[in-house]
DNA sequence: AAATTATTGTGTACTATTGACACATTCCAA
DNA sequence: TTGGAATGTGTCAATAGTACACAATAATTT
């Protein structure tokens, strides 16, 4: 096959941030890095780019690999490329965001494979630039949610308004009303009360709801201005 | 040096999306391919990463050895990887956006690299996935300039609130009121009147503003809920 | 020089949304 | 049965958004 003059070919590298919520806090899948450089050290999920790979497609797999998971929301956050982010030679990153919902999925899997749960507020250090990786998935899942209905990806199939409202508030760190946050969510139209209860709970049971997934492809743009002054930037 | 084992090192390119504003329409800045495959066909900025090359750094390069332009608003928008998307090789295209006010900078330079200005509605059909970016490129002007004062990078560093306005309709492709617009873009505190008027109208000469780049930095989120239903997806 | 046309600058009334707050209800446990 | 903790719903004032009307300015026409 013929190919292009230019010298240059670079390793290039998937890494996934993964969120999960455990109804407190936003929490990140963390893995030991199983090889050398900084081997031990606590690192993102990742993986280098096969060549008959696309990118999606490959973040997929890595997650699959490490972490026994499929089917997960992943989306394209940028690309890392300064020249000396990574000691052993050159390599892009190109870097996705997952979001899961802890509760449905299979934490044998994951233990297995050696990835844990770690609350945002206790990541510890990462190596190379994967802390500026995970200030940027902070931030660009501050932007969407405030924009998109993105955070059901983080609940149960069912779940209360409460909890709802206490992921909006990991996620924005901030306290919100109960009352105008459930007016707001249900002007919306998008949940669905399934008439159930939340029997889990020891006080007042809440009711259970469900995404109206037909109306969240219609209604996609429907939380622009939910959150009034998302403290977007910074952070960690 | 040591490498890493794995395989594959993937051809990285460049490419540009450049957005500039005539006073009535949202121009993109075009060039003919001038190397096969596809020579000859209308195509976006682009080119190699080298070796010793941060990403940045890359898309200025290429875009002053395109254009002769320096100094330019850039930002990552995102990372096309499609295996097959260029037919010579693998190539992995990291994907820059750029603003630029036509009327401040050097058209002949523009036009001795052989770039051409064409109105985003004139687009003409473009190499490999070149398309999918332009419309990527658009949704991220219509996300971000609906959330920060972005606009001002494509205008000239005095201009009029109608010249604002009429920047923002051809960014939504929308008509907006006159007045509402102006007392909202008031409101932000981020245009300082200086007093002169545009000598260049052939009716009641508009006052001249220019924007309050220090506010700019502290209210850059001030523009949340600027444009309340923007159109956001398709389009194109 | 007055009238005309096109455009700019400012104001006002009405409606919708938001933010701050109160009260009644449900469930478990003491 | 009573109290604590959480849930569901309602009210009101303040804010912001929408749809308008009218006066002012500059060049051109009569």
């Amino acid at each position: 096959m013929t190919r292009y003059e230019h010298p240059t070919r670079i390793l290039v590298a998937i890494d996934c941030i993964i969120f999960g919520f455990d109804g407190e806090e936003l929490d990140l899948l963390l893995i030991k890095r199983n090889f050398e450089p900084e081997k031990g050290k606590w690192s993102l999920m990742g993986g280098f780019l096969n060549e008959t790979e696309d990118l999606e497609k490959g973040a997929e797999r890595i997650l699959y690999d490490l972490t026994g998971l499929k089917n997960i929301f992943v989306e394209q956050i940028g690309t890392f490329g300064k020249v000396s982010r990574d000691p052993v030679e050159r390599t892009l990153s190109v870097v996705f965001f997952a979001l899961i919902n802890i509760a449905d999925h299979d934490q044998e899997a994951v233990k297995a494979h050696n990835a844990n749960w770690i609350t945002l507020g206790k990541k510890p250090k990462l190596i190379f630039d994967h802390d500026d990786m995970v200030r940027m998935a902070l931030e660009h899942l501050r932007y969407n949610a405030a924009l998109h209905p993105l955070g059901f990806e983080l609940l149960p199939e069912r779940f209360t308004i409460p909890q709802l409202q206490k992921l909006y508030e990991a996620i924005y760190d901030m306290k919100l009303d109960r009352r105008n946050f459930s007016r707001k969510i249900l002007s919306t139209g998008l949940l669905i009360d399934t008439g159930e209860k939340d029997e889990n709970s020891t006080t007042k049971k809440a009711g259970l709801f469900r995404l109206d997934r037909e109306r969240y492809q219609k209604k996609f743009y429907s939380f622009w201005n939910f959150i009034p002054n998302p403290a977007l930037p910074e952070a960690l």
